[in-house]
RNA sequence: GGAGAGGUGGGUGAGUGGCUUAAACCAGCAGUUUGCUAAACUGCCGUGCUCUUUUGUACCGGGGGUUCGAAUCCCCCCCUCUCCGCCA
């Protein structure tokens, strides 16, 4: 959510900078919202000053009971019945007001970084690096699903049959090898300073309003019948929900967090073509990280969380590329991303692994996570995640670029993890 | 699933109709003093809206009601805890 302040105050650089992700009608919605604001503000006015009148008359009323004086007492309570009357209209108003403003905050998007390039699509991503040996196809590479198949790592059908299609089942090595990786990415985030979390991968509504799940974007999440609990699309929700209304002290800044969570998504709609095999799944791992950091720090923040993703592809051994996002594909909640992506050469594609995105003050201000700065003012800070990393690509990814004619060569960093060198 | 208790500020916890934003204690912050593995004393110490400030106003789980006036009385809802049952 933005700050209404920064709206009223830089309202130009608003509306700039919600064109540059090709926000439909940025200068209407940011005037109507100004409109809004103002609306509320005069409400409150209104509202304010008539309780002040009230709050004066009762307290005459008490003081003129304690001195007996009836015959005054009832002149005065005459005139509470107008104001009384009043507020009967003026509170409401004032709440409608209020709800208005909130529903049209939540319906701007986050506003784009300076640094974010220009663009209406994932065409016009910028290419920030590409590993330089990207393997071409040599006709006998397969795609992962036939690998799966072969080696009897993940059964698909048997997904099918206990659940529905997206709900692989990994068999034998299949489930040795995801639970290796995610031991890997936990180990590894504890070296870089993340403190491992478990959270609950259930949520409630206020939590995916936090993060900004919730409103209008429910159709992305799996609800839970007869309750208002929502499955977790992403770690993200109850990571960062932690500090959800927290005041924190500068000192602790900045949280870093790592969890390794399932993650549910219902996907609806977007059921077709490329999304065969791992590619796209209703239920994956992954392992999420979250930073909650100052605003000066955020960018370095998300520079420092970049190298770390690239140095777990590097680890794995993995061809990839770093993409930065333009202003067109930027997700709603987002002021600036890295997208990673490791070549499949079974396919021949680029599969995004690992999104990286600093929110800004965009989710604080939402879920009023505050801090409080050297001068004792709350301030908002700013928060960060990061894939590192979602599995089923990273899966993907390893059996397609890994197949030899003697079978799937695992990555030496991995051997401790798997306990096997080659799935043949 | 059955029964009961309770939801007050960072924590503990007082407060049963006006003098309560709300006692007290703890924690925290600032300062003074002594000196030593800390103590004593003093002051400050909720958030939002309004907003240069003051003032004003709202908030004691949420919603509604009674009243001139509600943390306090009434109704509904939500949540938490305890005991029993079942159970990983």
């Amino acid at each position: 959510m933005l700050d209404i302040h920064d709206i009223r105050t830089s309202k130009a650089l608003v509306i700039q900078r919600l064109q540059k992700r090709h926000f439909n009608n940025a200068a209407e919605s940011v005037e109507r919202l100004l409109v809004l604001d103002q609306q509320r503000k005069t409400a409150q006015l209104s509202v304010d000053s008539t309780a002040a009148q009230l709050n004066l008359l009762t307290k005459q009323i008490g003081q003129l009971m304690q001195q007996g004086k009836r015959e005054e007492v009832a002149l005065v309570r005459e005139q509470t019945t107008t104001l009384k009357i009043a507020m009967k209209t003026l509170v409401p108003q004032l709440q409608a007001c209020e709800k208005a403003l909130q529903h049209a905050l939540y319906e701007l998007p986050n506003l784009p970084n300076a640094e974010v390039p220009e663009g209406k699509s994932s065409a016009d991503n910028e290419l920030v690096y590409q590993s330089s040996q990207v393997p071409i196809n040599n006709a006998a590479q397969l795609p992962h699903w036939e690998l799966a198949r072969q080696y009897d790592l993940v059964d698909f059908e048997l997904g099918n049959k206990i659940t529905g299609a997206g709900f692989p089942v990994y068999k034998g090595r299949g489930a040795r090898l995801q639970r290796a990786l995610v031991n890997f990415f936990l180990d590894e985030a504890q070296h870089a300073g993340y403190e491992e979390i478990q959270p609950p991968i259930v949520v409630n509504e206020a939590s995916a309003h936090g993060t900004g799940q919730l409103p209008d974007k429910e159709g992305q999440m799996y609800q839970l019948k007869d309750t208002t609990f929502y499955l977790i699309p992403t770690a993200e929700v109850p990571l960062t929900n932690l500090y959800r209304g927290d005041i924190l002290s500068q000192t602790v800044l900045p949280i870093k967090n790592v969890a390794y969570t399932p993650c549910f998504r219902r996907e609806a709609g977007s059921w077709g073509t490329h999304v065969r095999g791992l590619n796209r799944l209703h239920q994956f791992d992954k392992v999420e990280l979250v930073q909650i950091a100052l605003p000066e720090k955020s960018y370095g923040a998300l520079q420092e969380m970049c190298a770390y993703v690239r140095y777990l592809l590097e680890k794995l051994e993995l061809p990839y590329r770093v993409l930065k996002l333009c202003g067109g594909d930027l997700g709603f909640t987002a002021a600036f991303t890295y997208d990673l992506e490791v070549w499949a050469v079974g396919q021949q594609r680029w599969l995004e692994v690992s999104s990286i995105s600093n929110f800004e003050a965009y989710q604080t201000h939402r879920m009023q996570l505050r801090y409080r700065d050297e001068h004792h003012r709350t301030q908002f800070p700013h928060t960060l995640n990061g894939s590192a990393l979602a599995l089923p690509r990273i899966v993907a990814a390893l059996l397609e670029n890994n197949q030899t004619a003697s079978g799937i060569r695992i990555p030496p960093i991995l051997h401790p993890y798997t306990g096997f060198k080659t799935i043949a």
